[in-house]
DNA sequence: GACTAAAATGTCACTCAATGACAGATGCGG
DNA sequence: CCGCATCTGTCATTGAGTGACATTTTAGTC
């Protein structure tokens, strides 16, 4: 038990995950999510299904597992902004990230495919929405942190607006073809443009 | 094939249906939803495990039925708002309904112990919020339609963020018993409340 | 290079959600 | 009372995921 990080060992499991992604990807672009099974990508990858299970270990991770890495980098890119950047700017800035990976056209061909089959399944969207979700609240709690407001639901509203817009940009990227770095900023400013007319007077309880 | 809609089979339907629920929801509560097969759930309702998947699709909609008929409440509420009014302000009324009902502590106790169960079941959660990207994305496109902008980022990032400060709401409430009406509109007003920088001068392409 | 302990793999059996097919029961309209 | 649609139970099957156990690989040591 010496070197535990990096040893050999470690780097062919990573090597194998990798290949069975690619692997298991291609399939579902191909005959699609539902009715490949983790038999196909078993045989095609030249193993049983229980192996497949023990370097993933469920079949939705074949496709969402890379997005656990986000998660980290966001939160080091939030906090990297200085402190008296208004949020909603240091937000824009902590998607600077995703945005050049998605600005790639190179990747986002690629990866194109893959996101078609995710939006078209609703189980792997659904898994998708949950991860994302898991995401929003990490950068929420931080963003509370830094607003040092502990239980206030001013930060964690203004950081599920900052990811709806992500989101926003991203579909229209997708149906427009139009930049992201260009509709995210047109979304957050949207967001950020709204006035709101002053409450109704006295309550409004209908039904 | 005369009544169509209403027949007595279809009424005796609905109250099988919502016995089910009923008592699918209890056992939930009790056991925990992953722990508690749908055989079970047959067993108690002294029916076999067909039957029940043909009052019920999926073992969530025993959970997340509900859900359905909020979508065509809050497009209602929503198209019963004035044109002139900002965008902002029809979501918010758009959200009374919802507000009301949650407002209800006779009901709040009853769904609370569900939410709890549905925030803390991974696969539960994730369909939940399947459902409610659905509602939004119906939301959004009547809000497209509204603003005459038919592919525009902007009234889809207006209904995303609106969409986040009611579940930032939600959560508050849960976690601080505050009124569910005070956290909405503590949160809408935060994040209309925002205001942006300028743009960082040139390109910020890193990684 | 042989040895040993750990890790990887295959096989088998199993649970559970979900679906299709078929047969029998139930209940409504005439 | 009969005929027909609907409801229901039973059985078989698929597919994801898990536990247990035996076997094979492989890494590190002498």
């Amino acid at each position: 038990m010496e070197d535990r990080q990096n040893s050999l060992r470690q780097r062919s499991r990573r090597a194998v995950q990798a290949e069975l992604v690619e692997l298991a990807q291609g399939l579902f672009v191909e005959r699609g999510y539902e009715s490949t099974t983790v038999d196909d990508i078993a045989a095609a990858a030249g193993m049983s299904k229980r192996t497949v299970f023990r370097y993933f270990a469920t079949k939705e991770e074949l496709v969402l597992g890379k997005y656990d890495l986000l998660s980290d980098e966001l939160l080091r890119r939030l906090r990297e902004r200085p402190l008296g950047e208004p949020l909603w700017t240091s937000l824009r800035r902590m998607f600077d990230g995703v945005v050049a990976y998605f600005a790639d056209n190179a990747h986002a061909s690629r990866a194109a495919a893959m996101e078609r089959v995710v939006t078209s399944t609703p189980a792997l969207h659904a898994a998708y929405l949950h991860r994302v979700s898991r995401m929003q609240a990490e950068v929420a709690a931080l963003a509370c942190a830094r607003a040092k407001s502990a239980d206030d639901v001013g930060p964690v509203a203004v950081v599920g607006a900052a990811f709806a817009c992500l989101a926003a940009a991203r579909a229209a990227q997708a149906s427009t073809g139009r930049s992201i770095e260009l509709l995210l900023d047109e979304a957050m400013d949207a967001v950020a443009g709204l006035r709101r007319e002053r409450r109704a007077p006295q309550g409004h309880h209908e039904r």
